[in-house]
DNA sequence: GTCGCTGCAAAACGTTTGCATTTAG
DNA sequence: CTAAATGCAAACGTTTTGCAGCGAC
């Protein structure tokens, strides 16, 4: 778990986040990419502390708001997504992940695992048209 | 969607809070009494706020602190749920809805819907059975 | 050169805590 | 009477914001 993603994927999400980028007009600069490349190449959930310190290791002079801010373009994307599990601070994960896996949450040691199941990734698609909803994110926990 | 409760239910939910008290040998308040009683009242998600409102319309005095001792009160005991939505503030429903229902929310106007699949949640106990894992809550929740 | 971005520090926000006073048991 | 609960205000940790200077385009 947690092991470095491939160079080519982080390429590609690079790519994607410039390309949102400058359909809004926003701009590519130094500290985006640091905190983006740092934040793509981390599998496994984030906090902002932690990004901030990973990117901090390539420019001690990056502060908090701008990875806050950086996160929130991120999420805005849609190549990021915000976790909030039971308690403390918001975590964050590469949306891609997210369509692949929901979590498994133990209430004793706050381990958080894994797992993918296609019959309920079908049944909430399912669920969520009768509703004439079209589903762009999910989350699924369970506890125990 | 949020109609009022059963009189009968919120006396067996007070009951059950009542016991939970004496069992931990607390101490039933009126303040605890006015705050249960009306968390129990309203069904669908509840904030702190609106629960201190609906709270001080009974007792004025109630302060915030006593509404956030009084729910994780009424957390540590089964009888509350605490979710957090994407943005805002956290949220509160009965734990016993929470056994019932998933959630689909809009990210255009933050609606929350209920809905509730047997497939979905029979699925989930036999993954998490997999893992050696007793599910005692869970979360799944739809957006789009 | 313009306008958006950064970094800092201050403000804002939701939540928790310390403490003197009140109240249930 | 005793120990626990209350209400207030101050403390807390996290997130957001205002602003002067900097940097991408």
């Amino acid at each position: 778990m947690d092991r470095a993603r491939d160079e080519r994927d982080v390429d590609t999400l690079m790519g994607q986040f410039h390309e949102y980028l400058s359909k809004k007009q926003l701009k590519s600069t130094r500290q985006r990419d640091v905190i983006a490349r740092q934040f793509f190449m981390s599998e496994g959930h984030l906090s902002i502390e932690e990004l901030l310190a990973l990117s901090r290791k390539e420019n001690p002079r990056i502060g908090y708001a701008t990875v806050y801010r950086t996160l929130k373009l991120l999420t805005e994307c849609g190549l990021a997504a915000m976790r909030r599990f039971g308690e403390g601070q918001t975590m964050y994960e590469t949306a891609g992940d997210s369509a692949h896996h929901d979590h498994l949450i133990c209430v004793e040691c706050g381990h958080v695992l894994e797992f993918h199941s296609e019959a309920i990734e079908r049944e909430q698609d399912r669920v969520a048209r009768s509703f004439g909803f079209n589903v762009i994110r999910h989350r699924h926990e369970l506890y125990g």
